[in-house]
RNA sequence: GGGCGAGUGGCGGAAUGGCAGACGCGAUGGACUCAAAAUCCAUUGGCCGCAAGGUCGUGAGGGUUCAACUCCCUCCUCGCCCACCA
């Protein structure tokens, strides 16, 4: 990535554990706390290593539109994650409201501009303010002509101050100061407005300043009344109706434009191209599409995680580690503490930091950050395949034959909590991939299923404050690993969240040990077994087959435990038990139950392993009884019920069902109005 | 505030227009036992009834249908994710 020049570095603040002592990405952060050590972050500026996935927003916008093994919700919360607006960026020009003669002689001649993004151009004459973000790089070259700076970087550096955690606690009260001295001019009607910098606007986001229009958007609606500032309805709902409604909190819906001049009563829509084009004939604005997802900050200062193959020299500069170099290995100490510099605690490590650059081999510095946790996991799925062929071998394009065997994977299993981290990283690490030749596809997963968190006891998310966290080794201690799979398998729908149960893993455990007792009823003759319970039982076994093959392709786990329950439950009641019946009772429960279905397996004669066997077969033939049970409804209500001959005429079925003396009680002295027949299932008269 | 899910017995859940509560847990009664555990058998949504049977019932209210847990509309509750993105 950095060869293709996706990767740079950067010297923006970011969040910094204090506990820690290594700078986060926002991912690492949650509610304003270093996710690891529960301490509230801080903003500081550090030298960081960052990946440009911004890049690929829009094809990987773009490609979720194929994706059609993945759960909709999924590919709805990386859209907006993503979050793609289509806007207008539009310059306002700073004036200077002192006087002539002192600003003739400190401004320099150069027009200086506020540049906005916004959606909504078709209010740009509802605007009434501008407003920056605290981090805007124009305030500091504003300085002479403003005339209360002092006030102002006060408020920057309390801006800057308030931890992510603060910032979003206060998120609802909005402050902010205005710039006195200088006035922005509205292109379109020359209008002045007041400039204010205010935390409410995000710096990373847009141009980091933004036109406000509180008639038309609740940020600036909630601001204007705070700050007593002027409210301007442009837009109508209503229109043409002469009289727009008196505004009680903002409209930011759509309609016509009021008090727009010469675009009065044209609609939001049309207005958004023609002001657009309008700009663009100016020079003062152009379309403009901007995403939320920003670029991925990738160096941590911490010892563990890949170390970033590169290597800082005095003559070349940057210069990537020899790819027969790679992978680079962390040096093997005892202790590996943080520093106080700030700096990972590999930059202590001189043996390992300093070596010969590649390029000029003068002296060179290995880069000490060390790559995040979703490093490992962007590429794993690689890495499995890899391994199966080799040790890993550099150059990774060596594998491609075998990637494009294999990927994509055909199924993917992960938690909804994935959605917007590993899986947009994934994502883009194997667009790259795909881009520089080494896999064959865009996409790394085709299908995708979510598993439902399994909670507490007490229904809630299992965490130590809770004290609700079951240990999987006590489990398979007391009730075996085979139990806890079936159990965790049978406990609901694989997709919900359900709470844990010690409890009901009993029922779990009963039925494996039951399935181990009914060897005794194994006999390898067929002489002993009744006919009749044969043919039943016979149906039920090839209903359990399809019922068991089906649900699994569906992930309905729960429901093919259940099927192997009642197949079970009908076994028991049989004087003895065919092999070759038992053998597929068996074979059903391997995917769920590996350890004991391998070991009756042997038991019952099995001479290789039971993995080796083919899955059982569905003979469809044997599925339907001739038998069916016909309801008879009166009035929708069911009122009886008779067995029939499948397939039925319906002229006979309804003679039945009318001769019934339930049914005739039912019916009494009523009129038949009219019979409905669905056949082998249902009579239904209405009287 | 936005998005996505989910509401069915004492509990986990099943049924996707056609006998609601499959399967499992728990509970009650019985068998075995000196006794208990384990195991096995039976019963187990509520209400009325000795019973046969009747009646109500899938978060609430309305609608479509011969028939609705299932489809449509309105609302309530809970969970998860995102959240000042202009």
């Amino acid at each position: 990535m950095f060869e293709k020049g996706l990767a740079y570095e950067s010297y923006e603040p970011i969040n910094f554990c204090p506990s820690c002592l290594t700078g986060l990405a926002n991912e690492d952060v949650e509610d304003g706390k270093c996710e690891r050590c529960a301490t509230p972050v801080v903003k500081k500026p550090m030298r960081q290593w960052v990946l440009k996935i911004t890049d690929y927003a829009e094809r990987m916008l773009e490609d979720l539109k194929e994706m059609k093994g993945w759960p909709e919700h999924i590919k709805e919360a990386q859209r907006n994650w993503i979050g793609k607006s289509e806007g207008t960026t539009i310059k306002f020009e700073i004036r200077s409201t002192k006087s002539e003669t002192n600003s003739k002689s400190q401004i320099q001649n150069s027009k200086q501009f506020i540049e906005v993004f916004t959606t909504r151009i078709d209010t740009i004459f509802g605007v009434t303010y501008l407003v920056l973000a605290p981090e805007h790089s124009i305030i500091k070259n504003l300085k002479l002509k403003v005339e209360n700076f002092d006030e102002v970087s006060k408020y920057i550096e309390e801006a800057k101050n308030k931890s992510e955690l603060q910032r979003t606690d206060l998120a609802k009260e909005k402050t902010g100061v205005e710039l006195k001295g200088i006035k922005a001019v509205n292109p379109f009607n020359n209008e002045e407005v007041p400039v204010f910098v205010a935390d409410y606007v995000l710096g990373g986001y847009g141009t980091g300043a933004v036109m406000a229009v509180p008639a038309h958007d609740e940020r600036d609606w909630e601001f204007a009344k705070k700050y007593n500032l002027p409210v301007k309805m442009v837009v109508c709902p209503n229109y043409p109706k002469p009289i727009c409604p008196v505004l009680e909190n903002a409209y930011t819906g759509e309609g016509h434009l009021v008090g727009s001049g010469e675009f009065n009563g044209i609609k939001s829509s049309e207005a958004k191209e023609k002001m657009t084009r309008w700009l663009e004939e100016k020079k003062i604005g152009s379309k403009k599409i901007n995403y939320k997802l920003k670029d991925w900050v990738f160096s941590r200062q911490r010892y563990w995680g890949e170390p970033i193959p590169l290597i800082h020299c005095e003559n070349c500069g940057v210069v990537a580690v020899l790819e027969k170099d790679l992978p680079v290995k962390l040096p093997k100490v005892k202790f590996y503490e943080p520093t106080d510099t700030g700096e990972s605690p590999l930059a202590k490590m001189e043996k390992w930091v300093n070596v010969k650059c590649p390029k000029c081999k003068g002296y060179g510095k290995r880069e000490t950050n060390t790559m995040p946790q979703w490093a490992g996991s962007s590429w794993y799925y690689l890495a499995y395949i890899m391994r199966g062929i080799s040790n890993f071998q550099f150059p990774i394009s060596k594998y491609k034959k075998v990637f494009q065997h294999w990927l994509p994977v055909d199924m993917y299993v992960g938690g909804t909590e994935h959605a917007t981290r590993h899986l947009i990283y994934a994502r883009f690490w194997h667009k790259f991939l795909y881009d520089i030749g080494v896999v064959g596809g865009k996409e790394p997963f085709a299908g995708l299923k979510n598993q439902g968190l399994i909670m507490g006891n007490d229904g809630r998310k299992m965490s130590k404050r809770w004290g609700n966290i079951v240990n999987p080794d006590d489990v398979v201690g007391q009730f075996g690993a085979d139990t806890l799979r079936v159990y965790e398998m049978f406990m609901g729908p694989f997709d919900q969240p359900i709470s844990w149960s010690t409890d009901n893993m009993v029922g779990s455990r009963r039925f494996l040990e039951r399935v181990w007792k009914i060897q005794s009823k194994v006999v390898k003759s067929i002489k002993s077994v009744k006919l009749q319970e044969n043919s039943k039982l016979e149906r039920l076994i090839h209903q359990t087959i399809k019922k068991v093959s089906e649900d699994i392709e569906n992930f309905h786990f729960n429901t093919a435990i259940s099927a192997l329950m009642i197949l079970l439950n009908e076994m028991e009641k049989q004087d003895s038990l065919k092999i070759e019946n038992y053998k597929l009772l068996i074979k059903l429960l391997s995917p769920f139950a590996p350890h004991i279905a391998e070991e009756l397996w042997f038991d019952i004669g099995g001479k290789k392993s039971i993995y080796l066997e083919d899955w059982p077969k569905c003979d469809e033939s044997k599925l339907q009884s001739d038998e069916v049970t016909i309801v008879v409804q009166v009035n929708g209500k069911v009122r009886g019920s008779f067995k029939s001959v499948k397939g039925q005429k319906q002229e006979e079925i309804e003679n039945i069902a009318l001769s019934l003396p339930e049914i005739k009680k039912h019916i009494g002295e009523n009129k038949i109005k009219k019979i409905i027949f669905v056949k082998d299932k249902v009579v239904s008269i209405v009287v």
